[in-house]
DNA sequence: AAAACTGACTTGCATTTTGCAAGTTACTTT
DNA sequence: AAAGTAACTTGCAAAATGCAAGTCAGTTTT
């Protein structure tokens, strides 16, 4: 997606679109900020169907860009048990999670205009109490919550059925 | 861009990515919401450096998504004089002009996280009157009013200066 | 009324980005 | 020690993009 030469205006949404202005991002984006997802495995398994190449490429470029950060899981190590040398961790910066208004807006204006597979009453209810919700996505990340704030919905797509 | 075949999850999020989740797409919504643009020769022009084939794209899958609708010119005919049997209108519909709320919060967001050659402080103050701006973002478009709600704005890019 | 000039596109082709399947490497579980 | 699993690479075909040039109907100029 975006290249690296291409000059264009300095409008700040310009800007913003040169950035996360594809089919991924923002799904990557959505699936930390509201799924609770902080594995590559994780977003792979998304039921979006993205290939593994471009999520590398996608992750690369959001963690460039300061939106997202990687870290060694057991670095972290939330319980004792937990040290798989291996797992990498995403997590939004703040500068990622300042995304949320935006998420939450594109999450409205979906139900609202196209068929989705998801409880329209249930976002219109979020539409109301917008500053709310985002609060609400603003403490859990500042918590390290991963406790997704919406129920997983329709999953649609399963790649390679490992069989 | 989004091609016709893939299967996604049924998120709204990525309903909305599918119809406008690229570089362009936005953009286009963005002169038409708030520069007031109107002519595919003022979106060419734009600074931002679209190509001509993928603008002609992108307008008409937006017109198939109902974001934008298309009318010859002459039909409005807003004032007399005003009647070149070529130029096609392009504005936005209901379901477009309710995209303002993404729009002014990808604005908020670039403009507070990247380097844009827009004043910040000017968005910063729009933040603060989030519904107000939208309130006169919609007013606007129910009377038709296309002057710009902002100033231009730093151009960069021109493409084939006609020397 | 012919010539030059738009406005809104197409078309052809080279370059870039995607998607897909199959590795690879390093740790972990059995 | 063998089999698994997490997080990627790699190679290649298919699709999308960018670029320059061309078309074509309506418009203005001469």
């Amino acid at each position: 997606m975006a290249s690296k030469s291409h000059p264009r205006s300095g409008c700040p949404v310009s800007v913003s679109l040169e950035i996360f202005g594809d089919r991924w991002s923002l799904l990557i984006i959505r699936d930390l900020m509201v799924r609770g997802f902080r594995t590559f495995r994780q977003f792979e398994e998304s039921g979006e169907g993205i290939a593994t190449n471009i999520l590398a490429e996608r992750l690369e470029r959001l963690e460039a860009a300061g939106i997202i950060a990687a870290e060694a899981a057991d670095i972290i190590a939330p319980e004792p048990e937990k040290t798989d040398g291996r797992r990498i961790n995403y997590r939004l910066t703040k500068k990622g999670i300042d995304l949320a208004p935006v998420m939450l807006e594109l999450l409205i204006w979906g139900a609202k205009h196209e068929r989705t597979g998801v409880d329209c009453a249930g976002i219109a209810k979020m539409a109301r109490n917008r500053e709310r919700v985002l609060t609400e996505v603003r403490r859990r990340w500042g918590r390290r919550d991963t406790t997704p704030l919406l129920p997983p919905g329709r999953t649609r797509v399963e790649r390679r059925s490992t069989k």
